[in-house]
Parts: C-alpha cells; sequence; structure tokens
DNA sequence: TTTGCATTTTGAAACGTTTAAATATAAATT
DNA sequence: AATTTATATTTAAACGTTTCAAAATGCAAA
C-alpha cells in the first residue's frame, strides 16, 4: 500500500470518526486503517507475541493517528474482572482516611488498579447501597472503613466477595482486617494521663458496635482499673466520631459540678469538637483540662495547645490493606481459600503540651 | 408450574451459579428461572411499561431467590454510558477538595452518578495519566482540579470530552469552570493588613501557571500598588501549595534582616508549614507576625493563634461544578452545542486573632 | 515440485446487557 | 365467526473487546 493510499484511507476513517462526534475510534477503526484484522490489533495491544514487526508497527501507527484508547469497558465485559477496587470511608473529609486512601491508590497503581472511593458519611443505609452499587460496577474488590452495620458485608462474603476492612471492623467479624491495636493505644493514652496525676479522667467515645469505639474503650477501663480509679458514668461520654459529637460530650463534661481534670477524646473529629467546647467555656488547656486524642496530624503540633496524640500509621493501613485485598482477588482466581487473617499495627504516643499534671 | 416445580428448578440454579462460586448470577439465569425471556426480565428491571402483572411478580420473585444484581458493566457497553464521573484532585488529604467532593457526590448521587476519584499528587504526568484512563474507562465526564499542564485538558476537549475544571484553572483556559474570586478576595485579605497599618507585607503564592496561583498575586499586587507599598522582591516567595513550600518560605521570610510584619499564605497547606516555621523560630504570631490565609477549616478557629483567613464555599463549588457538568453532558448527548461559561462564587473574610497591627 | 512443520494471521464465538422488530395473545369490533 | 386492533412477549442483533480454533503463509527438507 502506497502512502498516499495510507493518508487517505486515514482521512476517510477519521472523518467517519469525528462524524459520530463524541464516540472515540474502536479497535474495528484501528484494524481497518492498518489494514489488518481485530484479532492481530489486539495482540498488539496486549503485548502478545507472534506479530510480526511490519504488523505491529503499522497498528501502532494506525493508534497513533487515530488516538485509540481501549475501551475498559468492553475488556472487562470480556475478561470478567475491571481492575478497579472500591474504597467505602464513612467520612472523607477526615484526612485518617484521605491518608490511608493515598496508600491505597500507591499500591493499586504498583498492580494496575484504579479506585472508586465512596463517602458513607457515617450512615449505613448508604453504606449499603455504596457497596451493592460497586458490586454491580463489578468492582474487583473492597476495602470498607464500616459505619456499622455487618449486613452488606454478610451478603457479600456469602458469595466470597473479596472484602477487606480497614481501621474500624463491626465488633464480631475478626478476619480479612488492617487495623492498629486500638486497646493497647488507649491503654498507653490512659497511663500516660495517669501517671501525669489525673484521677477525674473523662473519656469520649466513638460508636460502640465498631472495634474503634469498642476496644479504645475497653484499654481505657484497663488502665483505670489498674489503677483502682473508679469510671464514673458521667465521665463515660458516648459519641460518633462527628465534630457535633465530640462539641456536644465536651459541653456535657465541663458542665459539671465537678468536671475531669483530662480527657480522652477517641478520634480527631471529635476532638475538633471538644476543643471548641473549651474555648467557647473559655476553659484552658491544659491548664484547668488535659486533653489527649487519638490521630494525629499537620495541625496538632504547630498550633497552642500543641496536642498530645495517639498517631496511627495511616499510609501504611492503606498500604498493607491494598497489599491483603490484592492476595485475596488472586486466591479467588485461582479458586483456592485465601487464608488472610487480620493485620494490627503499632501506634505511638505523640506528647506534646495538651496534657499536663492536674492544677492543684 | 407448579410451585414444587419451581422450587426445584430454583435450588438447581442456586447451585450452577453456586458451582462457579464467585461468578453472580445472569439475567439469563432471573429469566430462565422465572420463565421468561430476558427481554422481559430486562423490562422488569429498567421498569418499561407492558409487563404484565403476573410476569413482573414471577421475575422479582427470581431476582431476590437469586440475589440478582445487575452487570453495570455489561449495560454500560450496551447504551455507551457508564453513569459514572472521574473526579482528579491535586492532594487528595487537603480538606479544600473532600469537602468539595462532598458536593460532588451528593449532586452526583441525585442524578445516579457514581464518582471515580483520582489523587494527581501535584504531578502533571501521573494527572495525564489518570485523566486517559478515566477516558478509557469512559466515564461520562471529568471535574479537574488541575496540577497545571493544558495538555490533557486539550486532547481531551478536542475530542468534546465533557469535563469542568475546579477551583483551579491553567492560565489561559477560561471556560467551562467554578472557581471563586480570587483577585478580590486577595484584594480584600491584602486591604485588611494594609487598613491594620502594615507595610512590610509578604506572599506566599501558589503555583504560578495556575489561577490560583496567579490571580491571588494579582489581588495582593492590586492592593499594595493601591497603598503606594513596594512589593520587595525578597518579600514575594513562590511556593507550590504543599506543607513543605510553606514550611520554606516561612523559613526564608523571617531570616532576612527585615522580615515582614505580615504574611499572606496562598492556601491552607502552606499556612500549616508556615506557622511550622514560626513555630521552629519561636515567633509569636501575630505580636510579631500577622498571618492571613487562604482556606478555612475546622482547626483554624480553635486552637491559638485563632487564623485570620478567606474560606471559600467549597461544598458549594463541587456542588454547582456536577451540575455544569451534567448540563454539558446532556448537551453533549443530544448533539448540540452547550453554552456553558465560567461560575465565578465569592469568598468571606473570616478576621480572626493572627492578624493584629504591626508590633511598634 | 511436493511435503511437513513452525510461525503468523484471521474468523467467529463469546461476555451480559438493551432494543428494535417480529410474533403471539387477548380484547374489541364487525 | 372473522377481522381488526391493542397489548404482551420473544427473537435476534448489536455494543467493543478477548480468545481459541482454524486457515494461511513461509521455509526447510525430502
Amino acid at each position: 500500500m502506497t502512502i498516499n493510499l495510507l493518508r487517505q484511507r486515514s482521512i476517510q476513517i477519521l472523518k467517519s470518526v469525528q462524524n459520530k462526534n463524541v464516540k472515540s475510534s474502536t479497535m474495528h477503526d484501528v484494524a481497518r486503517l492498518a489494514g489488518v484484522s481485530i484479532a492481530t490489533v489486539s495482540s498488539v495491544i496486549n503485548g502478545k507475541s507472534g506479530v510480526s514487526e511490519k504488523l505491529t508497527e503499522k497498528v501502532n501507527q494506525a493508534m497513533a493517528t487515530l488516538d485509540y484508547h481501549p475501551d475498559l469497558v468492553a475488556r472487562s465485559l470480556k475478561v470478567g474482572r475491571t481492575n478497579v477496587i472500591g474504597m467505602v470511608v464513612p467520612d472523607v473529609t477526615n484526612q485518617f482516611y484521605t491518608e490511608a486512601m493515598r496508600g491505597v491508590e500507591d499500591e493499586a497503581r504498583k498492580h494496575g488498579y484504579m479506585l472508586i472511593l465512596g463517602n458513607s458519611n457515617e450512615d449505613t443505609d448508604h453504606e449499603m447501597h455504596l457497596l451493592s452499587m460497586l458490586f454491580s460496577q463489578r468492582v474487583d474488590g473492597v476495602l470498607l472503613a464500616s459505619s456499622g452495620s455487618t449486613a452488606a458485608y454478610d451478603r457479600l462474603t456469602r458469595r466470597r466477595f473479596p472484602i477487606v476492612f480497614i481501621d474500624r471492623v463491626p465488633v464480631g467479624c475478626s478476619e480479612r482486617a488492617v487495623i492498629i491495636d486500638n486497646v493497647g493505644a488507649a491503654y498507653e493514652a490512659t497511663r500516660h494521663l495517669i501517671s501525669l496525676g489525673h484521677e477525674r479522667i473523662a473519656i469520649i467515645t466513638g460508636k460502640l458496635p465498631l472495634s474503634t469505639g469498642s476496644d479504645r474503650v475497653d484499654g481505657y477501663r484497663k488502665a483505670m482499673q489498674e489503677a483502682h480509679l473508679p469510671i464514673r458514668e458521667e465521665y463515660f461520654q458516648v459519641g460518633d466520631f462527628s465534630l457535633e459529637s465530640g462539641h456536644q460530650c465536651g459541653l456535657n463534661l465541663m458542665k459539671l459540678s465537678e468536671p475531669p481534670t483530662a480527657i480522652f477524646s477517641c478520634n480527631n473529629k471529635m476532638t475538633l469538637g471538644l476543643m471548641r467546647s473549651l474555648a467557647e467555656l473559655a476553659i484552658p488547656c491544659p491548664d484547668k483540662v488535659s486533653v489527649i486524642s487519638f490521630d494525629d496530624f499537620e495541625w496538632a503540633a504547630n498550633f497552642s495547645p500543641r496536642l498530645t496524640t495517639v498517631a496511627q500509621p495511616t499510609y501504611e493501613i492503606g498500604q498493607k490493606a491494598m497489599q491483603m485485598l490484592i492476595r485475596i482477588i488472586c486466591a479467588n482466581k485461582d479458586g483456592l481459600d485465601d487464608n488472610e487473617n487480620i493485620l494490627v499495627l503499632p501506634a505511638e504516643l505523640h506528647v506534646r503540651d495538651s496534657t499536663a499534671p492536674p492544677s492543684p
């Protein structure tokens, strides 16, 4: 075929593609322009061996002129695999999850996966809906920071659908998860307050049906009991991980006739709410009340009071969870059982200025 | 068909589905179990009129027993539309973008769209790659907070691919975007510092090839010129929106023999870096230096110093951008030209404690 | 020249939907 | 009872890939 003929044909095909306007060119167009069969084009695209130098070149050229991008929807349908994984988090504005997401994404990209992110807004119904959407989209697996219900999870696992919990696990489920040692970390945090001399120590808990809720309470309980300190009912404030709940619990605590001298807040958002309530009541921290918080972030260290926190390895949580998910997907594909278990990472206490001995 | 026969058939089909294990049931299975054609099943699923009470019931029952979930991959291939839109942001750990994302998601859900989120990490190459992946995934449109390059954008618009810029626009592109009045907001911010009596006012800029970089500089310039204040070269620090750049610029500024008495930081992450540098150098704010920052967040108001900020309507930006994108998609579908333009939202100055008159 | 064998290329059937056209059924009109 | 009309249901062809079996080609040996 002469160069001229090639050019002419190219223009013609380009035009036919442009006419349809938004529709993009297909393997068919490429094959036609290169003067080969679509099977050959497919082989070139997928780097299969056994295509001659000459045709490979022709095909590549045709793809370039047409600016061809393979249709992954069609491919997914054929191969029964999308190379997309879903991630559902309860609060996308919480940096904890977005840092984890970076770990997930980096690891995902390394293995050729894309990421669909869903935000359940701490709403179990919406979480169910998101999971079933993801399933319908035929994602290859899901990372889930649960907002509480196990219903969706049950349905999916019954189908042997690859799923890994991250950060939060509904109490009861205890496999295929990447979490931190919440009991240990909460124990250390409470110990820190006790060692400073505090006795009236309050806690603002997260959602109790979740591991991050109940385990942190357990660690707190353990430390308190060990030190023979009572846990007053009014010092036990049940929050739900939201800023608003932290705010409300903070007000509840500091308006008591005998307010606590130290508060253990179980996540970053609730701590922000707590600090707001302290500001509103003009209660200085740590002078009047010490604050220790789960989750460590950029703002914690450079404003006043510099917060004492329990720092979690957020990026690593995401990274490790994605690795586990990939192993499960592969095992599933080969029809064998994966024997993935729960992975527990350590957390770290960062002592700063928001905790101090109680004022006499 | 007797109830018994139905049950028997159901068990048989269920078993055949379970054997394939992870594969889920198809319209075919449903049709077989319900004893109808797959076209009828399709009609029921899509709520088409003209299916008898009786068959509708049968089909619904069959779908329930099989726990059938439609394969959106197959549907997408057929109808040439995925009902998925992509969103690419330069820093997913920046709450600005996740709050915008909430607006996007709420609006998307309302119209039956799902969301794929990509994080370009301020890397234009990676951004290109993400965009081309999204295109291959055949998303119906893209929301883009650009990290600087226009190359990807050009390629996509040439194909008339629906795309809306959000927050940041590469200088030059000036259509289909939802942004705020950066010049005006930066002008007001600088005016605020000037009105407090500051004359040595520094700026930490963002990436200059982006509207959020250059427009904010323009506003600053305008205010300074109007007040007949010089813009010293060493007070003009070019950052890149990252915490690290804010930190470095902060150090540069405060180590000058004649440091500024006020600093205008052009986004939240850089402000965090700036505050870190002030802490390291033990320079009190606002006593020695005033700080005003773009972007307002939860932590800005309840720690000390309470930050003076320019607050953007983050949620609304996302919401409005998604609405615009949907309009473009619809116009495209009907083959007509959309006449969408740029949408500029107002920002708001929140005066708090980090800005004060210069110390004498 | 033929034969056989390895290599390259192609044809055609999937994958799970939607949809237009065709057919079957029921109801209404003569 | 025969015909028309409206309604309900099914058939079969797409959508853009992958993939396997079959066909074509090239090349060495007979």
